[in-house]
DNA sequence: TAGCCAATTGACAGCGTTGTCATTTTAACT
DNA sequence: AGTTAAAATGACAACGCTGTCAATTGGCTA
C-alpha cells in the first residue's frame, strides 16, 4: 500500500539519493537514468512524504497565505491562486486567517510560522502595509512575497511586491466617464487605513486635473468597503434632489458600487440613464446587481498565482540574494451596464 | 533558535518520551511531572515540530477539507470553523477545492489524501453525498465526516454524518409566512441536484399541508442557486401583474432571494408592504440587500467547527469502532424587514 | 592506452518526533 | 518490612526522506 522512496529505488535499480535527486529536479542526473526512475515512480505511483520531506530537508515545502479581509470573494480568489501553483510545484498551503487589529495577532502569527516550519509566505493587504510584521519577518529571515496597492513608479524600499495599480484603475474609470461627458463624479472611498483607498483617490483625481475639471472635495465621501457604506454614501451625495448635480459615482469597490446602485434605485433614479455607477474590483458582486457593474478588472486569481511562484523562486534560491523584485498588475475596466453617457 | 523536545527534556530533567507524553495529552504522567515539563515547554516556548509527528507517529495531524461550492461566504465559513478547532488540537489544515463533476477529480482527490497523509476529512456538500468518493474512501479506511442536507429521523444507513435540517427550517419560514396571513406562497428553488432543495421544499409543502393550504405547482420556480435565478425566478412568479396573486416568495438561498429582491423593486413592488421575501442560510448576502433579508440562520462556521471536533474523535480512537454518529443542526429562523403581513 | 577531471551516483547519518518494550518507582497489600 | 501489581518513566529504534561526502563512471586529452 505504501510506496517508499526505496521501492522506487529498487525497482529502478538505482539507490535512493538518485530517485531523490529525479523527484527534486536536481540536474546532474543522466536523461537514461531519470527516464528509469520516472518509469518506476509511475509503475507503482509513488507519492513522495511530504512530512519527511519537510524532516530532511533543509527548506520545507509548505507556503502560507495570511489575510484579514472580510470580503469572502477576495480570500477565495487568493487561496485558488496560490493553491494552483502550490499543486503544481508539490508545496502545501497553509492558510492563516488573522485579525491586524488583534493584539495577541503578532505573537499568534509567529507561532504559526515556528510550527510549520514554512518555505514563506504570502501576505495579503492589509496586513502587507503592516511595518511590524515586514519587521519581524526580516528578522526570523523568512522569505515573503507582498501584495499592495501601488504604482511602480513609486517603488521606495519595497522588496518582493506585487503592486495592482489601483491609481491607473481608477484613472481609466475616471477617463471613461469624463468621455461619456460626465463631469460631476462622485467618489464613495473606503476605508481610508487601506492604501488602495488613497491609490484610487489619487488617480482619479489625477484624471480629472488631466482633462481640466476641478476637484470637489464636496463630491468625496468617506465611507468604508461595504455594502452600506454605498448606499449611505450615495444617499448622501445625491440628497435633496441631487443638489450637487452628480451624474456618476465611483464606489470605493463593488460592494460599495453595488449599495451606492441600490440607494440610487430606492431614490427611482434609472441607471444608468440618469446616474452611472461603477466598482473597483471585479468581483462576483458586480454581476450580480441589476444592471450589472462597470467595474476594473482585477484577476486576483492571476496576482496570487503569480505571488506565489515568485515566492518559490525566492525559496529555493535562498543563498544568492535576489534582486528586489516588483511586478505590476494594472487593473484593466470592463464596461458593462451601469455606465453610459452623462445625462443632458 | 530551534527548540527540540530534547531541549525540553533536559531542562525538566526528564526523558524525550516523557515531555512527548506531556505534550500529547497521555495518561499516566504525574501531575507534578507534567507541571515541570510544561514549565520547561513555556521557559523556552516549544513548539512541536508537526512533520516530525506526522513522520514518527501513527497518525497524522493533518485534515482536509473538501469542497466544491461557489459560494464564497460558504467557503470561508467552513474553513473558518475547522481551522479554529484544527488550532486548538495543534492539527494543520489542507483545503482542497474541487469540481465534482471533472473526470479526474477522483484520482486527483486519491493522489491528494495519499501525499499529505491525513488524519480524515471533512466532505461538504455535493460531494458529501456522491457514493463513488464514500465508497473510495471506505476503501481507503479513511476517516471522515459529512455534511448533508436532511433529518435525523430519516438517518438510513448514514454515518458520521451532521445533517443540517433544511426541511425544519423551510417548515419555520413558512409557517411564519402563514401566520402572517399570506397564502400565496411561491417558492424559487435552488439546483436540483443538491439535497437541501429538495428537502426545502419538502418542508415547505409540510408546512402548506399542516395548515390547510392546498400545494400549487405553478408557483414553484425551479432554478439555480443563484442571484440571476431568484430575479428570473421572481419575474416568472409575479408576471403579468402579478396574475397568480403571489404575496410572498422564499427564495432557494439567500442570493436567489437578493435576486427575487431586485427583480421586485424594479417592479415598483414594495417590500415587505406588497410582498415578502425570505432566504435562506443567513450568509452576509442577507444583510447586504435593502430591506435586508428574513432567512433561516445557519451557522456554518459553528457546523463546520463541530465537524471537526467529530473527525478528531473519530481519528483518535481509531480502533474501538465508535458508533455512527449523527448530529442534526436545525437553522433557526431570523426576522428582518423583508417579510411582514400579507397585504389585504 | 593511460591519465585526468568532471559528471554522475551511492552509502550513510540524521532531521524531531513517537511506538515499543524494558526498567524503575509508587502504592497497596500481607 | 516484604511482596506484588500497577503506574510512571526511560532507552532506543524507526518513520521516509535529504544533505554530505566519498566512490564510481564516462569522456576527453595526450
Amino acid at each position: 500500500m505504501k510506496v517508499t522512496i526505496n521501492d522506487v529505488a529498487k525497482l529502478a535499480g538505482v539507490s535512493m539519493k538518485t530517485v531523490s535527486r529525479v523527484i527534486n529536479k536536481e540536474p546532474s542526473v543522466r536523461k537514461k537514468t531519470y527516464d528509469l526512475v520516472m518509469e518506476a515512480v509511475k509503475e507503482l505511483n509513488y507519492q513522495p512524504n511530504i512530512a519527511a520531506r519537510n524532516l530532511a530537508g533543509t527548506s520545507s515545502f509548505a507556503v502560507a497565505l495570511v489575510y484579514d479581509n472580510p470580503n469572502a470573494y477576495y480570500v477565495i480568489d487568493m487561496q485558488n491562486g496560490v493553491l494552483s501553483r502550490c499543486k503544481d510545484e508539490g508545496f502545501e498551503l497553509v492558510i492563516h486567517p488573522c485579525s491586524s487589529t488583534d493584539d495577541q495577532m503578532q505573537d499568534e502569527f509567529k507561532t504559526m510560522i515556528q510550527r510549520s516550519r514554512l518555505a514563506g509566505l504570502v501576505l495579503t493587504p492589509p496586513l502587507s502595509e503592516q511595518q511590524n510584521i515586514i519587521k519581524m519577518l526580516d528578522e526570523m529571515n523568512m522569505p515573503y512575497v507582498r501584495l499592495l496597492s501601488g504604482r511602480e513608479e513609486q517603488n521606495e524600499g519595497k522588496s518582493n511586491c506585487i503592486l495592482v495599480n489601483d491609481f491607473a484603475a481608477a484613472y481609466e474609470i475616471t477617463e471613461h466617464l469624463i468621455k461619456h461627458g460626465h463631469k460631476n463624479i462622485a467618489f464613495v472611498l473606503g476605508d481610508k487605513e487601506h492604501k488602495s483607498t488613497t491609490e484610487r483617490l489619487a488617480g482619479y483625481q489625477q484624471a480629472l486635473t488631466d482633462n481640466n475639471i476641478s476637484f470637489n472635495q464636496s463630491l468625496i465621501f468617506e465611507g468604508h468597503y461595504s455594502f452600506e457604506s454605498g448606499v449611505n454614501g450615495a444617499k448622501h451625495l445625491l440628497a435633496n434632489n441631487n443638489k450637487l448635480g452628480v451624474t456618476a459615482i465611483l464606489g470605493g469597490n463593488d460592494e460599495v458600487a453595488a449599495g451606492a446602485l441600490f440607494a440610487a434605485r430606492l431614490m427611482n433614479i434609472e441607471i444608468p440613464a440618469q446616474l452611472s455607477i461603477s466598482g473597483f474590483e471585479d468581483s462576483p458582486f458586480s454581476r450580480q446587481t441589476w444592471p450589472k457593474l462597470t467595474t476594473a478588472h482585477q484577476a486576483n486569481n492571476v496576482i496570487s498565482e503569480h505571488a506565489a511562484r515568485l515566492l518559490f523562486s525566492k525559496a529555493r534560491s535562498s543563498r544568492k540574494q535576489e534582486k528586489d523584485i516588483i511586478t505590476n498588475f494594472t487593473p484593466s475596466i470592463v464596461v458593462r451596464e451601469s455606465t453610459g453617457p452623462a445625462p443632458v
